[in-house]
DNA sequence: TAGGTTTTCGACTCATAGGCGATAACCTCG
DNA sequence: CGAGGTTATCGCCTATGAGTCGAAAACCTA
């Protein structure tokens, strides 16, 4: 689970009172049940930990299978991206705390690698589709959605340009509200939402090919 | 597994001798063996069937969990997606063929599904990585690979352009050598190979990045 | 109403992609 | 050996999308 907190992109981890890797931060999830599906497994599961019903996004990462993964047992682990938006504080339980991806604590079994790599995901995501639908609130101005995807890909983004790429790639509408930054004044800007609350692919990369 | 044959994109199938769906085709692989790495047993129920050392390019497609895909048991299945260049024949068991993606036989389980899902995934990495070159064979002239993409992007693509994208990204580079086409004629073609046989992606796709 | 602040717009540059005709370099056949 | 056919490649053009920057717009406070 991810989430832009602070400015920066956090990941939702819980601290393993037990044995293997006591004290060590680990991704939330658990085993598979018979008959289930593993997307449902794992709204299960999280549901323990926060409110599923703000998970804006959740898509399937990929399976760990190396048998040193686990000290003791042999056991795969199939991770899910699932993504937050801004704005919402979900309850988490006592051991369970978000952690900024550019500085992970000390986690368990294989988790800091699944963490980068669906940090690579949602960047590469970011890029050629709408998911930032997932990171962003219902509506937002294009200074805030520019905090919002300068914190995800690392990197600072220019709020002109980002502007005029997700506009004219249909992503982004004008609600046509306006509001104002705080007491400092400026110009109110002007507050858009996505077009879109679900996954749609740009298709503009595929290349080479002939304008149809 | 993917080859491009006949100027067409085919994927490797054997027909069920057993129910449940005796008679449809079925994806190559297995029951993973204890301790074992997803991996190493695509691998090694592969060998079953043809020479793995052909295989350019393996990578994990994704994890199908429905209940429902089996008739009988309850059974995750992790996909695969290979790719194995033009002019490699491998020696197939007889009871396993090569069939036309676009003309899928009546496939077993969720088998159909799984095969449309890889060719998805290598639709899109042809254009925004290197993967061409485990479809394509060491050396090959322009035509040769506008052929090769043409038949698993699934649309005409043009000489011209598909060298010019690949030597600009540095994906191509000329051997030096010319190859003549036949008994018509015709200026000999340069001979090309790719400079890296092991998947690179494309960073130009990253958008929204001020140059650095 | 002046000055500060933030947002937005427009003009410009740049890089990559795609189209098309011209030319190059081979073949075969008379 | 030259004419005509064939295939490959190159150069020039256009289109489109991305990135930069400065100016103007629209608010605030003093």
């Amino acid at each position: 689970m991810f989430q832009v907190r602070d400015g920066e992109l956090q990941a939702l981890l819980w601290e393993r009172a037990r044995a293997p890797f006591s004290g060590c931060w680990s991704l939330p999830g658990g085993v598979l049940g018979e008959g289930e599906t593993l997307e449902e497994s794992i709204l299960r599961h999280l549901e323990t930990k926060v409110d599923v019903s703000e998970v804006a996004h959740l898509e399937q990462l990929g399976t760990w299978s190396e048998p040193e993964r686990h000290p003791e047992r042999w056991e795969l682990a199939t991770a899910y991206l699932g993504l937050v938006p801004v704005g919402i504080d979900p309850h988490v339980p006592a051991d369970t705390r978000w952690h900024r991806v550019d500085e992970l604590p000390p986690t368990a079994f294989d988790h800091g690698a699944i963490v980068l790599a669906g940090r690579e995901r949602l960047r590469g995501k970011l890029s050629y589709s709408n998911v930032g639908f997932a990171l962003a609130p219902p509506t937002f101005t294009l200074a805030e959605l520019r905090d919002i995807y300068a914190a995800a890909l690392g990197y600072d983004v220019s709020a002109t340009n980002l502007k005029r790429v997700l506009v004219r790639r249909g992503v982004l509408e004008a609600t046509g509200g306006r509001r104002t930054h705080g007491p400092s004044g400026g110009r109110p800007a002007e507050v858009f939402r996505f077009r879109s609350r679900s996954l749609e692919v740009t298709d503009q990369f595929a290349v080479f090919r002939p304008p149809s």
